[in-house]
DNA sequence: TTTAATTTGTTCGTATGTATG
DNA sequence: TCATACATACGAACAAATTAA
């Protein structure tokens, strides 16, 4: 009495009107569209992601055992597991032996977005000099759309956080970087665009892990923290000044200075041309 | 006999000096970092990980059988099952029952990137205009750098992809579509930038989603396609012209030409402020 | 501090639907 | 048609880890 399998919901017809294409009405012209068979934890993994974008299921709480989902799905522990890995791997939630609350939820994240971008670089389809451009791309304009939008209340807090980076300089690198980006998180709140501020994090994340594979240590100086503070103190000034052209200068400028070195002759001359006045028309 | 477990191998303790951090130097001045836990299927996931972005394992290729792998990584069925389905959300891999080659191998994409955009659209952590206000700078720089680099093949290959969009018009949105496509894709190739071209084609497709769930087939009018035919030959030109402010300024019209009507009024006017020449310094 | 209960990680065995030759 | 190999799914068991009594 074991091994036995009672009902196999498998290979389910309903797979969701996916709107965008192939419209039908009437009888005489019907057009189909091709069923992709949904596996049962594809369905465990929907309702879950569902109730996290949603907010019904938020940062810090936690899901039920797996032998209790097992029940309320009603499916095979297996089954739950398989689901529990693939939102594992999107840094949905967090599962550890032993926790007798169940997987903790993690909310939103772009870790999924990080482990893409390093896939696509250890695959050499994305090198350093595309990093380095799309970064002063991001950056420089959250720094332009921060000059233009930024309240007082803003400004504020990015002179606290620039505070909170002199502080920490030295208490050395780790704490520095942390206060730093704490200053970007603002400057991208300030601009609006929540969309920049996790793609330029990511591809920032992306980019030290690169050059720390490489060349370990190479910007913990404390002369590179200095000018990094001298940096952010000009940006701060733009902003305040409601200087967008030149916040958004100031930011390809910085970029360069840091990374330019690590670039090819060729990609540095060609990351050179675009600090320049018609990088945009 | 059934139901034990011989070896457990689980609880490793290599977990991999991952760089960034911690140096640990002598005897006295040490620091450790957290170990967190390698479960046997991210094992299996890294190997096949590797191998795909090394291209032992390419596009097309496939895994041998869920039952070899379990001998061949001498661990049980559901341990690969659990890699499997993490290396499939990744989409990376494909498998589907009753194949006897096994999982199919499906190389780097971007649906991992695309689903975590969207949870992130639909957590309504990114507006509409955020996404538009991406492609615009996204596409104003495809194009720019276009114009700058682009050789003389390029040229010839996207004259050809402009006449088989003409071509395609009478045949419907769709195969227009797709020729719009492959329009795009030549320009990113001529810009050199693969991190770009990613970029957008995700939001780009994310946009479509997300305007076609909200008003059904909006831009599927003949007229459309005339006029986005006219942007493409202007974008063509000015990339022939090698000059770049002009390449970019277009594409920064021509998207707000397309979208800028779905935008909530006080969004457009923020995104017509993009339109003009200082949106970089 | 030790113990007991619960939970996850992992394994093995079995049954069923599906695709290929 | 049929046999074979495959993936999907279920159930039971044990080991290791964590928490709380």
């Amino acid at each position: 009495m074991r091994g036995q399998a009672r009902s196999h919901p498998q290979r389910i017809d309903d797979s969701g009107p996916k709107p965008g294409s192939a419209t039908l009405e009437g009888h005489g012209d019907v057009s189909f569209r091709p069923i992709r068979p949904v596996r049962s934890y594809e369905r465990i993994v929907e309702q879950i992601e569902e109730a996290i974008v949603e907010g019904r299921l938020r940062d810090g709480d936690f899901l039920p055992s797996e032998r209790e989902m097992m029940s309320q799905f009603s499916v095979s522990r297996s089954t739950v597991r398989e689901a529990m890995r693939v939102l594992e791997s999107s840094g949905l939630v967090r599962s550890r032996p032993g926790n007798p609350n169940g997987a903790e939820v993690l909310g939103l994240s772009t870790v999924a977005l990080r482990k893409t971008v390093d896939r696509l670089v250890m695959g050499r389809r994305v090198r350093l000099v595309d990093l380095i451009h799309f970064r002063m791309l991001m950056e420089s304009s959250a720094n332009m759309l921060a000059a233009r939008l930024r309240t007082h209340e803003d400004l504020v807090a990015m002179e606290t956080a620039l505070e909170e980076m002199r502080a920490a300089m030295p208490r050395g690198y780790e704490a520095f970087s942390a206060a730093d980006v704490r200053f970007h998180a603002l400057v991208a709140q300030a601009s609006g665009n929540a969309l920049i501020q996790m793609f330029n994090e990511v591809v920032h994340d992306v980019v030290l892990g690169m050059i720390a594979s490489k060349i370990a240590g190479s910007q913990e100086g404390t002369s590179t923290m200095e000018l990094s503070l001298l940096h952010h103190a000009d940006v701060l000034e733009a902003i305040r000044a409601k200087d967008a052209p030149r916040a958004g200068r100031i930011a390809r400028e910085n970029l360069f200075e840091y990374y330019g070195v690590l670039l090819p002759p060729e990609d540095r001359t060609a990351v050179r041309l675009l600090l320049d006045a018609q990088a945009l028309g």
